[in-house]
DNA sequence: CTTCTAGATAGACAACCGTCGATGGAGGAC
DNA sequence: GTCCTCCATCGACGGTTGTCTATCTAGAAG
């Protein structure tokens, strides 16, 4: 919400390399605080491995259990961060990943210091 | 604080992959909760960016404005998630990074569908 | 028009969270 | 022993959050 492209100043250097400012700590935690919930995870993950990587209300309020104004709150907080998009189509609101915001999320908690994930691809 | 490595069951399947377990679900979002708070971010980022990798209390309280007993607190949040060990010499508790927690988080947020980030070595 | 369905919004309530000041406890210096 | 420093714990306070039921809006079908 703060930029267009929601690429804000904390985008690439990892939380363990330099001290983070005040401003991208708040901005960091603003998208943490919507993963800090179970349900909110999980509809994350739900809408990420729906077919077409997109889902409405309707295909996951009967999954994570909870009623439909619950979900559609949960969505809401996720959109607001900036992890999820809607896209209104008829009747049915859409809901997909936005590229590259949990991406950015894990550049940022990359430990430079471990070398091992990220160096798949050398030689 | 389910195992004592710190490596449960949500341990490399990215998020985006397939629709996470509740339980996992659970488990992760107890890590984000931690990481929820802007003064956590800071003291996350401050004790890893610290000489020789650790912090003690008083290194760190005067650069986020808190109370001693407040930041203390968010410490002990910060270690109940795995995220932070602590270990006492003498009067000072020396807190640092647990080594792959931070990772383990970067490769559940990871993108399998995008790929940016990580493959910049191609051509 | 009416009716149905998908979804958002409003309001309420209990539970949780971040912060503080005050206190307690363990080492080190003397 | 006394004193001082570093840090954890306690209790309290106001603000936030997750959930519900009830209601509202918008589109599709008749």
């Amino acid at each position: 919400m703060a930029t267009p492209n929601g690429q804000d100043a904390s985008c690439c250097i990892p939380l363990t390399a330099a001290p983070i400012t005040p401003d991208d700590a708040t901005e960091l935690s603003r998208k943490f605080k919507a993963l800090a919930d179970p349900t909110r995870v999980r509809l994350l993950s739900l809408v990420a491995a729906h077919e077409g990587g997109e889902a409405c209300v309707c295909d996951i309020t009967e999954p994570v259990g909870l009623s439909q104004p619950t979900v559609s709150h949960h969505l809401k907080i996720l959109v607001e961060a900036g992890l999820l998009g809607r896209e209104q189509r008829g009747t049915w609101a859409f809901y997909s990943v936005v590229p590259g915001a949990l991406g950015h999320l894990s550049d940022v908690l990359r430990d430079p210091t471990a070398r091992d994930a990220q160096n798949l691809v050398t030689t």
